[in-house]
DNA sequence: TGTTTTTATCGTAATATTGCAATATTAATT
DNA sequence: AATTAATATTGCAATATTACGATAAAAACA
């Protein structure tokens, strides 16, 4: 085959998934990264930052954008991008909550 | 090309990135959920728990394994995988900073 | 030793991702 | 209306991922 089974899985596996796939890339990671330093941000600004061509950078942020973690506002001629705090806080809660239940487990068999 | 520009990332960058991306798969996501309800854990265990044949089931192991966030010790002629509490506590740190500067941000232009 | 059980690896096909140049689109500006 | 600037989309080549059957490897057991 190759693609992802996705219809044997739960839905919320599978969109926690969706939402962790698309940060698993750096160029995706530099760029919440890069949103996070500063308080407006335009495409623009994030091309230059990055050592990928334009077109690449419009591709991750349509990623990032499709997976909830990013939203965008049209601004004159430029589109302000921001990350969805809402996002975040789904991916903190979901690592939290995996710590919590490992911290209450008796045995640790490794 | 279709290779990672990783190279031009940090290190630490790319190293998130590859814990994060290894999580990005549903079957990976419902291994660590198995994992977590479970106290001891056999592979075979697991193959029988997901859809999936036993070989792309070994995989998937294996790539949580390189990516740190599971380990396994040989039990007998099982063997016994666990999750690494380092690795998901890299992630839930790592998401809870971002929350935490998210919410001190005095503009949000979205 | 031979058999069974459990897990890993190999080989292969199908599909997805990555990256970029070229081009299109959209909106402000002249 | 024409031009400029900022993003998005398209098309394509290279590589990675996903999945599985077949096979191998390792260890318990008969």
């Amino acid at each position: 085959m190759g693609a992802s089974k996705t219809d044997d899985f739960t839905n919320k596996q599978n969109a926690i998934a969706i939402m962790i796939k698309a940060l698993g890339h750096p160029a995706r990671i530099a760029i919440i990264e890069h949103l996070l330093k500063v308080d407006n941000c335009i495409c623009g600004d994030i091309v230059d930052m990055l050592p990928l061509a334009q077109a690449t950078v419009s591709q991750h942020l349509k990623e990032l954008r499709n997976a909830g973690l990013i939203k965008g506002n049209i601004e004159g001629k430029a589109i302000c991008y921001c990350i969805d705090e809402k996002a975040i806080e789904k991916l903190e809660t979901y690592f939290l909550n995996i710590k919590i239940k490992l911290s209450n487990k008796k045995k640790s068999c490794c």
